[in-house]
DNA sequence: CTGGATCCGGTTTGATACTG
DNA sequence: CAGTATCAAACCGGATCCAG
């Protein structure tokens, strides 16, 4: 991946000898958090907080932008679930949750910042491609 | 998000003066781009092909895993449409056709390593907190 | 025989309306 | 305000069919 990085990789998929992950239940919990984590809504709600510290329910909302209410609240929880977000209720009237990252939500958000950098310096590239590509296939 | 770091922000979320992008349009790139990236598919394959370098299609299909033909050919075509993989068919019987990773989606696969360190080293916290929430709301 | 397109059933998502 | 309930639409996986 990072060129000039030795991964400690917990696989061993080695060709040679067929699949191999060298811990199965493993393999399976990484796959899981990375689909979790590798997701549009999770991604955005986690820069949202990054950028912002603690925010209220409507305010992720608005931060974030085209989000239902049902995959915001959705996905909050299921953030609150794996520990990268702390959901804290004021019980008043009318209600106030705030929301924020943890410790360990911080870590996530810092690691994807540099996706963001790749994001924001391709996206030229990527149009133009896509362009292509279109015309490409159109010209046929 | 990263500390220390300077980010180039094309955004200016500032509350004070309610939600107010730059520029509109590239703000809706960007989210596009981050929406189609972060993808689940899109991350295992990026990371197949950035492992194992030229694969053939079910060669893919077999390293990512779990993944159905349905989601590896859309995902693989969108991969494409981006410039981030390059397609090549060999013209011979039986078909045979070669995916690698261009020089953008390499850019992309190193900008994600950080992520998927992440995810090996927070596994234990992460299933932790999972076990602390699940009985935190079964106990309820 | 491989790459991939198509059809169908179950799941997920989104828009709207409703509740504490 | 912060959700939940409901229904329609889009999506995904699996099986099947097709082309080279």
């Amino acid at each position: 991946m990072k060129p000039g990085v030795s991964i400690p990789k917990i696989y061993d998929w080695d060709d040679r000898k067929g699949p191999k992950p060298v811990d199965p239940a493993l393999d399976g919990l990484v796959r899981d958090i990375i689909g979790k984590v590798a997701d549009k809504w999770t991604m955005l709600i986690l820069e949202a907080l990054s950028d912002h510290g603690t925010l209220r329910f409507s305010e992720v909302g608005r931060k974030v932008g085209d989000i239902s209410q049902k995959m915001l609240t959705k996905t909050l929880r299921q953030m609150e679930e794996d520990g990268l977000v702390q959901r804290v209720v004021h019980p008043v009237i009318p209600p106030h949750v705030d929301y924020s990252l943890t410790e360990m939500g911080g870590t996530l958000g810092a690691a994807f910042c540099d996706v963001w950098l790749w994001a924001e310096a391709h996206h030229a590239r990527i149009e133009a491609s896509r362009k292509a590509f279109a015309e490409r296939n159109g010209a046929a």
